[in-house]
Formats: structure tokens, sequence, C-alpha cells
RNA sequence: GCGGGAUUAACUCAACUGGCAGAGUGCUUCCCUUACAAGGAAGAAGUUCCGGGUUCGAGUCCCGGGUCCCGCACCA
């Protein structure tokens, strides 16, 4: 039985130390490179990474064995929020936190956490085998990385497409921090609309607004409705007094106004609610910020300051209705803004941050995908790509944070010059001097991950590496960081490289528990990849994540599922354990199979091995990993071990001679060995234990030190049509005998006797694999007879590849049991037939379908004739 | 509301440019046959969600509908 825990990690050790996972920019051949999105240093593998890391690296070892220059760039993120929370809940349990240790001292703390455990991810990724370059691991926040972001940041600022704003932006009470807007989650929630009458000034009447915040109405600067309202109309221009407040605020008209909601009267808060600002800005209206970065409302809310924001919720409501102003309360679903990370209640509001203005960098990515320069697997995540680059708004970049890349600017306290600067300034250009600030600021982790594709390829220093290596091959990420990252390193590899960052985006999807729900932490369903590597292997769990999936589509993991990919291992180890024990006289001395004496099993494996090798190359082109992994197994299990290795087996154990069983030997070797090849992007560390085994056993030397290092296998004209036919005619013989003979339930011991009659194209094949039928369908002797002839007695007919053959059964056969079965079969012969000879019976067939398919059709219809006409003739003989 | 997926055997999923609907698991029967019981042999199992259409031919393309899922959106 194959134990993985042996090999695995000797293997990748042996790799790693050989330093076939790197590449000087000056070796020769084309280029093949990849970046790896970086996870998460605060982060362990989940099976969302196993999956992504498997995709790389089967791509990564199939290049680097086509000879391609591959290079696969390794790193972790700093992951700003999430790493600055880790660490703060360090503190918090050390009864301390970051605001009395200081800026200065937590940055340090996080360092060396970062130091001490920012290591584990990359350790894990070892463990599944990934082939990355390590000699080039990078770090997000590393000098050289930091250096590219700065360089970055002072770039688009002097060129005015960094700006500093008041604008509304999110943010998260709790992470304390604006978000961008992809950063707030939307999830429909069940609320209430509150109807709210604001009485006229004048008293002579009143407007009903409607709201799902009442709170924010303190901060209310105006009531809004639609210009083309005629129930409104006459008010536009005309005050209300804000209930409770008392401040009056103007009637104003909007286009942005919907009369269909509620009353078609909204109130308006420019400093908490996004439309509500574009509309004060429109209208000149004065922002009263009432819920201040605690979500407690500010010293403006009144007698409600201090109160948390849905505190202030019930008691307004409560003071709304006891003064009559509150109409009713409805329920409503509506979405609610939250933090990715907390889920805690976005909080729109007004302040002074960083912005990147995104139209113009937005263009040309968005004319790399369309003109295909960038393209999309499967494609039609482009069109999502597509949809948000085009509506994009601008990106809010400053984080509230004390871990990232502070924003690289700084204002002189004497004459208010405020200038970025990639290198820390001692003084002020302008005035000269030395008393600056920098902003407190942090930047947005994806500023720097936006950056990766060139960044960790030494830029802004024109290094060999970024003139060789970019623009990378292919980038594989899941559908969920689309926008968040591949959109960002398309803009600014386009702006600062003049490049697409990347020809190919290979999109996967997530994978799901068994039962299909997304894999979480307050779910507790998520699988820990390490203990199924522990338990399995790192190859089943490679085999088992990329197979069966489609790209861009979900997957679900299920253990069965990493069984039936264990047993895929083992069966391999076990079939070449077998080859192995016959193959340790042997030694491959170079000689041309074709040379050889080869029987028709030979010519069939060879064929159907070069066949596969072209179909998983053509799979892998199209980054269909699953199909390849497909057409491997169906090979490997069902050719190779199901008829290759059993119909040898008389040949090695010497009863065929001694030429048979060295030319058993020598296709044995070959196929294996080819096999090996072709299995080592999926299953790297089972195909090298056994690719050097086989080499020592057979005292053959290493033509490279190692299968990740040989040759993917090439073409060698070993396709041959003819033997596939015969051998697929064989197949179906023995598979006839072993089906009559389960139905019979003839004794698995016994032997029985086999007459055959074949037309003369099937004889010679035949006379060679009587031995392979005897063997396989334990089968004595065989016999020919004429075609011409009668049937023999008391035998049950098989009809299969063309060729009749007559199984004397005495005492089994019951001739109207075999009338019925041959009936049975005829009307299934019959039908098909009358399927295949409509078809091509019709004209529009014959002349519009191409030749081939028409050709297999003809072929088809012959079959069918020949055997229902032998199926006719044989029951005739029975009745008579 | 707009956009996109999914829908195929009991379950989980494949099926490239339209060309004989396939695997794995499970199920039934038999077998410890000198690589492998994590195995071998044989077998049962399908209205490809429904309804139209295009085509010589549709799981695949077009139109309409059902169910589930996911994005995006300024319904306060």
């Amino acid at each position: 039985m194959y134990d993985p825990r042996n090999v695995e990690g000797k293997w990748y050790q042996f790799w790693e130390e050989q330093g076939f996972f790197h590449v000087e920019p000056d070796d020769p051949g084309e280029v093949f490179s990849v970046v790896i999105p970086p996870p998460n240093v605060t982060g362990s593998l989940h099976m969302g990474h196993a999956l992504n890391v498997t995709l790389q690296d089967v791509l990564v070892r199939w290049r680097r064995m086509q000879g391609r220059l591959t290079v696969w760039v390794p790193g972790t993120d700093h992951a700003g929020i999430a790493t600055q929370h880790v660490v703060e809940e360090m503190l918090a349990r050390e009864g301390t936190d970051r605001r009395s240790l200081g800026r200065e001292a937590f940055v340090e703390r996080v360092w060396q956490w970062k130091e001490r455990y920012g290591g584990i991810i990359t350790r894990q990724l070892r463990r599944l085998g990934a082939s990355c370059d390590w000699r080039r691991e990078r770090f997000t926040m590393d000098e050289g990385l930091s250096r590219a972001v700065r360089q970055v940041f002072v770039d688009l600022y002097e060129r005015g497409l960094i700006y500093q704003g008041n604008y509304i932006v999110n943010w998260c009470p709790t992470c304390a921090t604006t978000l961008s807007d992809i950063e707030v989650e939307h999830e429909e929630r069940d609320g209430k609309l509150y109807h709210i009458r604001y009485p006229l000034l004048g008293g002579d009447g009143y407007i009903t607004v409607a709201t799902t915040r009442p709170e924010t109405m303190l901060g209310d600067t105006a009531v809004a409705v639609h210009p083309e309202d005629k129930r409104y109309e006459h008010l536009v221009g005309r005050y209300v007094v804000l209930p409770l407040v008392n401040r009056e605020i103007p009637i104003i008209a909007d286009d942005m106004v919907d009369p269909d909601f509620g009353t078609g009267a909204v109130k308006v808060t420019p400093a908490h609610d996004p439309n509500d600002f574009e509309m004060g800005q429109r209208h000149n209206l004065e922002q009263v910020q009432v819920i201040g970065l605690d979500a407690r409302m500010t010293k403006e809310a009144g007698p409600y300051a201090g109160m948390d924001r849905y505190e202030c919720r019930k008691a307004l409501v409560r003071d709304l209705e006891a003064k009559g102003f509150l109409v009713k309360v409805e329920d409503h679903r509506h979405a609610v803004g939250q933090c990715y990370r907390c889920d805690t209640v976005v909080e729109p509001l007004v302040s002074k941050q960083w912005f990147v203005r995104m139209k113009p960098l937005a263009a040309p990515a968005i004319e790399a995908v369309k003109d295909g320069r960038v393209r999309f697997v499967p494609e039609r995540f482009a069109k999502n790509y597509l949809h948000w680059m085009e509506n994009i708004r601008d990106w809010c970049i400053s984080r509230q944070l004390w871990w990232g890349h502070r924003i690289p600017v700084w204002t002189c306290q004497r004459c208010d010059h405020q200038f970025a600067a990639a290198d820390d300034p001692a003084f002020c250009p302008n005035c000269g001097s030395e008393d600056l600030e920098q902003d407190p600021d942090v930047l947005d982790t994806w500023f720097s991950s936006a950056l990766w594709p060139f960044s960790t390829l030494g830029w802004p220093e024109h290094t060999k590496d970024l003139e060789r290596f970019y623009p990378t091959s292919v980038l594989v990420t899941g559908f969920d960081i689309i926008y968040f990252w591949v959109a960002r390193m398309i803009f600014m590899g386009l702006y600062f490289m003049h490049k697409e960052p990347f020809r190919h985006v290979l999109i996967h999807g997530l994978v799901r528990d068994a039962l299909g729900r997304k894999m979480s932490k307050s779910l507790g369903n998520g699988v820990d990849p390490l203990e199924v590597i522990e338990e399995y292997g790192a190859d089943a769990l490679r085999f088992t994540l990329v197979t069966g999936i489609a790209p861009g589509n979900d997957t679900r993991y299920q253990p069965e599922k990493v069984e039936a990919s264990r047993n895929f291992c083992n069966k391999i180890w076990n079939a070449a354990r077998f080859a192995m024990m016959n193959l340790q006289d042997y030694t491959p001395d170079g000689t041309d199979l074709r040379s050889l004496p080869l029987n028709l099993h030979d010519r069939w494996i060879l064929s159907r091995l070069e066949w596969a090798a072209a179909e998983i190359n053509r799979h892998l082109e199209r980054f269909d990993l699953g199909e390849g992994a497909r057409t491997l197994y169906d090979f490997v299990w069902s050719e190779l071990c199901d008829w290759y290795i059993e119909l040898i087996k008389p040949r090695l154990y010497g009863r065929a001679g001694e030429e048979s069983r060295c030319t058993a030997q020598a296709v044995l070797w070959h196929v294996l060995e080819t096999t090996l090849r072709l299995m080592h992007p999926y299953l790297p560390f089972l195909s090298e234990e056994i690719w050097q085994h086989l080499h020592r056993v057979t005292g053959t030397p290493l033509p490279v030190p190692s299968v990740m290092v040989a040759s993917w296998p090439a073409p060698a004209g070993f396709r041959d049509e003819a033997a596939e036919e015969e051998m697929q005619a064989l197949i179906e013989i023995v598979r006839g005998i072993r089906n009559v003979r389960a139905e019979k339930q003839v004794e698995p011991g016994r032997q029985i006797t086999a007459i055959l009659q074949a037309p003369g194209s099937r004889r010679g094949m035949l006379e060679e694999a009587v031995p392979y039928i005897q063997a396989l369908a334990r089968v004595g002797a065989v016999t020919f007879i004429d075609e011409a002839a009668p049937a023999p007695e008391q035998a049950v007919a098989i009809i299969a590849g063309g060729v009749q053959v007559h199984l004397p059964l005495a005492g089994l056969v019951d001739i109207e049991q075999e009338v019925a079965r041959l009936e049975k079969e005829l009307a299934e012969t019959a039908q098909q037939l009358a399927a295949v000879n409509a078809r091509l019976n019709n004209e529009g067939f014959v002349s519009k379908a191409p030749e081939h398919v028409v050709q297999r059709e003809r072929q088809r219809q012959q079959e069918l004739a020949e055997k229902e006409r032998l199926l006719r003739q044989r029951l005739a003989e029975l009745r008579s």
C-alpha cells in the first residue's frame, strides 16, 4: 500500500535543494511566468488556497517540463486590517492595547509577529508541492515593494491622479477605518420604513417623508421631491421646520428622487448618505454630522448626543411619536452595507480622505480586455470586469490603521505646503523648514497588491527579471477578487509598465463543503487541507481538487472524492510495483520500439498513450485541468492497468518465449516512464518516487536528476488506428465471454471452450490473441471453424467485434432462454441500425455533415448490419 | 431592477468548434485469480428542468417559462 507520508517531504526537499524551482533571467527559452496571489501573512492554508495553488502548480510544472523558462513568484500580503486585528487581539490578551503601546511600538510588535508566524503559510504551500521559486519570495511590506508603493503614489500624486478631499466614505466603526466601496457588502435585511411628518414653515400644513434611518434626521438639511411631481410642485422652494430640532430647511427638487417610493418626498442628510451627499453638492446644502466615528451621536445631535446610533433611533422614534410627528411605520426589506471584515453596519460619513481618480486609469484597462490583450477564462468574467470598470468610482485608498504603507505625504508645519515624496524628506522643499508632519493614514492593502506583478520582479528598478518575466503568462485566482485585485493590477500594470500584467486570467470557483455551503469559521465547516494531506497525501488532495472541475465553477469537497484519488494513487503505485518486479532484469538500451516484434496490444497501448498525452496537453493548453485529470485517470486505470498489464502477464512470465518477454518489458518500461512524466504535474510526489525507483531497479542512469525537470512527452509516431480498432474488437470479445460466464453462472475457476467463427480480416489477429483470450476470459481450448460451418450444438453464441464466439456449455444452455437472449440483442441491434440507416438515407445528412462523421456512420452501419445478419442466422439455426 | 451561473444516473459532477450522453461514489451479483479487496469481473440505473424554435442532427445554439445560487444597483 502506498504511504505518501514517507515520500512527499523527502522529494520536496530534494527539489528545492537542487534548485529546480529557480531560474535565472539569462537562461534561454520561451518564458512562462506566474505570480502567486499572495495569501495573507496571518493566514493559514485553507481549501481555497489549496485549489488555487494546485491549479498554478499543475500549469507551472507542465510548462517547465515543456522546456519553458518557468518562474513562479511566491509571497505574502501584509493584509492591513486582518493582521492589525490579529495583533490587537494578542495585545488584548496581554491586557494592553495599541494606543497604550503607541504607533511605533505597535508596528514593531506586528513585525515581530510577522517574523514569527508569517512563514506558516509558505511552509504549508510546500507541503502541497507548490514549485515556487522561493528565492524570489516577496512580502508586500518588504523594502523593495514598499519602494514601489511610494514611487507609484508619488507619481500618481504628482500627475493629479491621487487627490485628497472631503467626501462621503464608508466608515466601519468597529475597524475604525474607512473602506472602499467594494469592501462594503450589501445584505438584504428586514427593516422598517418610518413615515415622518415635517411641518411647513408658516404652519399651513406639512410634508411627510419616508426613511429607514430616522436617526439621521438630526442631520437633515433639506427635503427633496421629484421636479415633476405634481403633488409637491407647489411646495418646492418653501421651508419646513425639522421636528425636534427646529432647524428650518428647504424643500428642493431633484431628479434623483423616485416619486413612487414611500411618500415621494425624501429627507436629505448630506453628511450620512452617499446620495444625499451628492444632492447636497448639487444644491449647496450644509452638512451636519450627527454620527461620529464611534457610531455614537455627536454634539450636533443635541439631546441625543452620546447615544449609540441604534439607541438614538429608538429614542427618536419614541419622541416623534409622542409629539405626533410619526405617521406610520411599515415593514421594509432593504440592503444594508456591512464591513466585509467584521460585518458591522457601515456608517457613511464625510471625512477627508485620499482618492485615486479612476476614470483615466480605467479607460486603458477596459481596452486591454476588450481587445483581448487580457483574456479571462472562462470569458464570461470579462463581462463582470467590464461592467465594473465602466461604472467605476474613485477609489478611497486611505485607511485609519497603523499597519500598512504609510501615505508618503508630508505637510510643512510652518508654511502649510503639502507634498508627496518617495524618500522621507528632511525639510520642506518650499520653505526649508524641518518641521514636517507625515499623513497619519496608511494605504489600502490592495494598493500594494495592485503592483504585485511588477513590484515582485524588482520595479521600480529596471531589473533583468522585470524585463524577462513581465508580463506574466497567466494569473490564477478566484472570482471573488476580480474587482479587488485583478482589475487593479490591470490598470496599474498598464499605467506603470505600459503593458498588461498577464495575458490570461484563469478564474476558479469556491471550494464548498459536502453540502454545498461556503466553508466558514462561524459555521465551523471548514476542512483543513493539512489534515487531508496528513491522512491521504498531497497528491490525493491535489488530484481531488482539480478533478471534475470546470473553470469558474464552484466545487464541493467530499471525503469520498479524496478517497477515490488516494485509491488512484495506490493503483498507480501497485501497477508500478508490478512493473518493477518484472523489469528487474531489464535495462532499456535505447532500441527503437518499432524494431521489436510488437504484439497487437503493444501497438495498441503505445497508440493510446500517445493519444492520452496529446489529449492531456490539449486540455492543459485550454486551462481545462479537470478534463486533463480525467484523461489521465482513464488512461492509467482503464487501459494501462485493466488491459495492458493483464495482457502482458503471460509474456512477462515467459510463456510466450524470451523475445516476447523482452518486447513486453521494453514497451512496459516505455509506457510507464512516459506515463510518470504525464502525471507529474498532477501527482508530483508519487510520480517522482516511482520514476526514481524505476530507474534504479532497471539500472538505468537518470537522464536528468528528477522527473520534474524531465521533458514533457512528445508525439513519437505511435498512433495506430488499425491497432486500436482490432484491440477494441478483442476487448469486446473478451467482455462478451465474461458476460456469458457471469450470466450463466459458470464457476469462476472453470475453464470453458471457445469456438470462433471469424471473417478473414479478423483471423490473423484472433490467432495471435488466443493465449490472451484464454487468460483474460478463462478459456481453455480455442478452435476455429469455417465461417460457413454450422454452429456447434448446445452452445451459447456471442456476436462481438465482428466475430462469432460459440461457448459450448452443455447443461447450461436452455434453447428458449438462448432464443430470448438473442432476440433481445437483435431487437437492440436492429433499432440502432434503423437509426443509422435513417441518418444515412437522409440526403441532408450525407451532403451537409462533415466527411468524417458520415464515414463513421457508414462504418457503424456496416458493423451493425453484419451483427444483425449473424444474429438472425444464429436464431434461425436455433429455431430449426 | 440589470447581469451571470447552475439545472444531466440515487448522490457529486464531466461532456472541446452542435455529431453514438460519460466518470467517481453508491447499488445488485460473483471473486482473497502470484501488482493492487484502497482490488478484480459482470450488471442495473437517463424524458439531459419544462415548452417552443433553428438545424440533416441540439445536453450544447435561439426564444419563453420554472427552481436554486451569485454578482451589480442611488428603492431613501
